[in-house]
DNA sequence: TCCGATTATATGCAGATGCATGTAATCAAC
DNA sequence: GTTGATTACATGCATCTGCATATAATCGGA
């Protein structure tokens, strides 16, 4: 599913791995990382609740919800893996469903400010309530309490100027 | 990005969450997991190798190139984050560019054998070669040996019925 | 053996997405 | 204050994707 590295390590692996070992146990991990995306993923998308938003509609929902003023679209780009043309027809959708709203903002005329709605608010609490009790059933049955900081702990460390896991 | 929880922990957080802190920490985490996934999807999205074959497609190249034998398309797909129609578009696509052979199953007239071509193969090679390279330079820059065989485990854990990591 | 249930894959169709590009506003330097 | 570069966002268009459904084969009994 990630990469193709060398067949096996010639020797003996030594304690800390060196040039291809390390390569090779940097791709294991990531693609550990990715089974489980996946894996999860799936399994958060067969619950009965993505109709009011698509998975990735919602994403953007609890992005605005998490930020304390308006949004541009470019802020929320940072958020969400979704090209920039896509993001904007995403918007514009949920603009329509009365989800959200786009004001201009007066500083700066090329940008527009996006907000929850209080339609889309209550939208994203209404699902962000059972997709968290699922997140936190899929996490908590698979990892213990220690496990999931540990967890907290390197995913932060893979993403740039982290804020860091409080741990 | 992910789920909506109880804005904060009430008292002073006991040694072992409990309760709406357990729940806390498993959505922090998955929060986590998905910003990490999402910035070094985004990372490895901008290699200039994808031209020859998209990510998604690269991921079943990848696939058929670490099994032994032809896979059917609904093994594939519990490897593949795409749904079965998407998935049968996607290897049609893959067979009409001459990247993997179709061939009928003797045993099974319903199925049919999916295994990777000779160019099928040289493609997977091409990119998993310097895909694999832009994934441990992320990988190591961000997390230390150690780091990196914790996350390991702790991301095999959150698939199911998986082989482990040899820790 | 025949029939309903299940499994494996394909297809029609509507909608979503990305790439290239367009439009408009801001910035930077002269 | 003009001009070129950059930034923010939108749009045309081709392609990809998912949902519902179709098709075909296999399986499990009666």
């Amino acid at each position: 599913m990630t990469a193709e590295t060398t067949p096996a390590p010639t020797g003996a692996a030594p304690t800390a791995p060196v040039g291809a070992a390390r390569t090779r146990l940097a791709n294991e991990t990531w693609e550990a990382v990715l089974t489980a995306y996946s894996h999860l993923m799936r399994e958060f998308a067969e619950e009965d609740i993505w109709s009011d938003a698509s998975m990735r509609e919602y994403d953007v929902l609890y992005t605005l919800s998490k930020c304390d003023g308006p949004q541009r679209l470019s802020e929320l780009g940072r958020h969400v893996l979704l090209s920039q043309p896509g993001l904007s027809r995403l918007v514009d959708r949920l603009v329509d469903r009365g989800l959200v709203s786009r004001c201009a903002d007066p500083a700066d005329a090329r940008a527009s400010h996006l907000s929850l709605t209080a339609a889309g608010r209550d939208v994203q609490r209404r699902i962000g309530r059972v997709h968290g009790r699922s997140v936190a059933q899929a996490m908590t049955d698979a990892l213990t309490d220690d496990e999931l900081a540990q967890l907290r702990t390197l995913a932060s460390k893979l993403s740039p100027v982290t804020p860091g896991a409080p741990s």
